[in-house]
DNA sequence: TCTTGGCACTCTGAACACACGAGTGCCAGA
DNA sequence: TCTGGCACTCGTGTGTTCAGAGTGCCAAGA
């Protein structure tokens, strides 16, 4: 009946952006009469009216009744996000203020706690934030120290600063010197390596001590490796689940799936597992695998100490948020705690 | 006009007993025909009409309109969970899936974390559970290791299994035989000693080393001194937050300051604070300091891991809940927890 | 071919009236 | 002291009406 892979019209584009402006602003479908006035498109009410047929007939709008106004659809905000949305930098004042709240941390606990909060504050949804997994951080040191003759214990330490320690029994005596010499080899080949990359640096370390001692050496090698792999300590914090109360008129059947959803760490991981690293992502409504969330959009990133990312952060809320000025937030925040983590 | 302190007859502590119980089930203002239908009170609804009446000028009932039923007030539940209920004991299956479930837990994180899902389970209300906190609990060792020559790691490990480290800068090298006699007096002296007490044990311990020692030896003391007395590690967490939702009819005014207050660990920290150690504590209503959560009602009890409580859990739900239950509930799942924290 | 003004139509939401029923308070009698 | 009866109150649900916002379509104009 009609075009289907037709290309819209450079006005057609200008009139979805208005409505996903309006509506996001009024939480109110928005009638051509209303969008004429308050953007000067320069054509009358029946012109957009026209316009607005053919966005609906390809998908990107929606009338919740005959005689409503229109509503963007999830199809409408993707075209939005991707063509149509440019991010909106922080003004100086508020990047001042991100800078100057987060300097205030005195441990990575708090960093990501300041950070969650101050997210949440700013785009006044519901923040996450994953603390810097050891997977993709980097060693900054290790060590090895005697406690009981048999008894050794080793620490991790990670350039995000993350301060992992495992007892480790050894299976006899281990002597002072062997102890400095492990120490020193394993430090020498794993120190600025990634975590997941280091057992495959220390395999041939057995090989290279005296017989006698190669279980001692193996024990703590194997206690060293299941501490680098040990993923579930992929932590998850939370913070402006209050906002949720914004949400929307038909209040009690949103929510509740979504609180639901937020308590289960596993599918924040996975929510933002799925961001890829280098850009920011959006996933909007229905493109959310989880159910739960399927009224809502997540705007996630990576942040890291340096130029690769050790985790992720984002902000989830309704589909029908300021998309701009959230994904400058998000932005701007994962910067400065790139910036705070590579300092510390 | 009326006996003031009049002592309320028996049949009137019935009938508040009974609209308690019904307006708990239903979520209505229950009136006196409903009221003699579904409990055998043996007499007419006029009586029962007499003592609602009555009931009412006391301040323990209201009616929220002319011509409906009664709700109980803060004080009605107050009356009714000092003198007409009965802590409900769970059933053996109950008890023993309970106990089932937190024997699963491999560490102190997943203890708590199961805790408060179960907690959130059983009562399907929002549950808290506080960390066990350090100033609460005991020494079970204290080491210290040289990493450097002027470096000396702190390890305080606590009988609830908490495990805290710090980095102590010495003013000079620090020689192992220090370092050995150290820790040996520190251990003697601390071991099994409640955390407060045990700066005030080692007081005279820097005069018992040499001239030379006693600087090390305080910059040790003071990190140890640093470390017990760190309060903010109180740290708390929550679950079943996405029981909110069956708050009321009223939504979003009632749940947007609860959901608030919940994200202020202070908050938290605070309201569990004020439970005294040994019994458990219900505050209703008004009675709540904090503004947010006046149409909760919170239940809370300490747990330990011996016979004394180092922590504190608890609930928070509507006014109108099921007191009975919950109480038993909280009761069971805080003695589980200590036992599982006195085994491991 | 696109735009525009006009017009008839649809539908929601607010306002109002009204009846029903649940629940009460009070009183007189047992 | 309890009970049954009775008149009264008031919230809730239903039905109706009405105004307004918004649409789609059409014919005329650029």
């Amino acid at each position: 009946m009609a075009g289907e892979v037709r290309q819209l019209d450079d006005r057609k584009l200008a009139v979805l952006r208005a409505i996903v402006q309006d509506y996001v602003g009024t939480e109110e479908p928005v009638g051509s009469k209303a969008l004429v006035e308050r953007h000067n498109l320069g054509v009358s009410p029946a012109t957009v009216r026209n316009d607005m047929a053919a966005l609906e007939e390809e998908g990107y709008i929606h009338q919740p009744h005959t005689s409503a106004g229109r509503i963007p659809t999830d199809k409408g905000y993707r075209l939005f996000v991707d063509k149509l949305a440019e991010v909106k930098p922080m003004s100086a004042p508020e990047r001042r203020a991100i800078r100057h709240f987060l300097d205030g941390a005195v441990d990575l606990d708090d960093v990501v706690a300041r950070t969650v909060r101050l997210l949440a504050q700013l785009t006044r949804q519901v923040a996450v934030v994953q603390y810097p997994s050891l997977s993709r951080s980097t060693v900054r040191h290790i060590e090895l120290v005697a406690l009981a003759p048999a008894k050794v214990m080793l620490v991790l330490i990670t350039n995000t600063g993350r301060v992992e320690q495992r007892m480790v029994d050894c299976p006899g005596p281990v002597g002072e010197t062997v102890l400095a010499d492990l120490r020193a080899r394993i430090n020498t080949r794993a120190a600025g390596r990634r975590l997941p990359e280091v057992p495959g640096l220390l395999e041939e370390l057995p090989a290279m001590f005296e017989q006698a001692d190669r279980p001692t050496v193996s024990t703590v090698l194997a206690t060293l490796f299941e501490t680098l792999a040990e993923q579930n300590e992929e932590r998850i914090m939370l913070a402006g689940t209050a906002n949720l109360t914004r949400f929307g008129h038909d209040f009690p059947l949103t929510i509740q799936p979504v609180l639901e959803a937020l308590e289960e760490q596993v599918v924040l991981l996975r929510l933002l597992g799925e961001t890829t690293d280098a850009a920011m992502t959006v996933r909007i409504g229905r493109e959310i695998a989880y159910e739960g969330l399927n009224s809502t959009s997540v705007v996630s990133v990576g942040y890291g100490s340096g130029d690769e990312s050790v985790a992720k952060l984002g902000v989830i809320g309704p589909t029908r948020m300021d998309y701009p000025g959230t994904m400058g937030a998000v932005r701007a925040v994962a910067r400065y705690v790139g910036q705070i983590l590579a300092e510390s």
